[in-house]
DNA sequence: ATTCTAACA
DNA sequence: TGTTAGGA
């Protein structure tokens, strides 16, 4: 498949595509006519590859531990490294700590919204 | 129509 | 990341 079909399938604009591309994150064939080429496998890789980045991991990392990552949304470490193990407890803590702001945010908003609602009304008040 | 590269009001 | 120019 081409580059149009690839980010209608996995919601990542064109741009995008060729950034992660650039990145190291992916790699596409070329077509005769020089269009990037893309086979299935792409579509959960490149959902995996935004799994990560929605988590947090910057693309530097996610291109160390996406080779690590094939199938399904695992991601394992059969040749797990010394360092590959330090990044990954660095990033696990990276995680932890931005779910506990995120927590946080939500919480005082939900606080928020059922102070502002008497306990009835559902639409905001202009 | 679609995609490509490069570049930035 | 979006958008756009200029080309295939």
């Amino acid at each position: 498949m081409r580059i149009g079909e690839l980010s209608e399938r996995t919601g990542t604009s064109r741009r995008l595509l060729r950034y992660y591309e650039e990145q190291g994150l992916i790699v596409a064939d070329r077509l005769p006519n020089g269009y990037r080429d893309y086979d299935e496998r792409y579509v959960d890789r490149v959902r995996q590859i935004r799994g990560l980045l929605d988590a947090g991991l910057p693309t530097r990392i996610i291109k160390q531990v996406l080779p690590c990552l094939d199938k399904p949304r695992t991601i394992y470490f059969s040749d797990a490294t010394p360092e590959i193990l330090a990044t990954l407890e660095h990033e696990r803590d990276g995680m932890t700590e931005r779910i506990q702001f995120l927590t946080r945010n939500r919480d005082a908003i939900a606080d928020y919204l059922d102070a502002v609602r008497g306990g009835d009304r559902r639409d905001v008040p202009a």
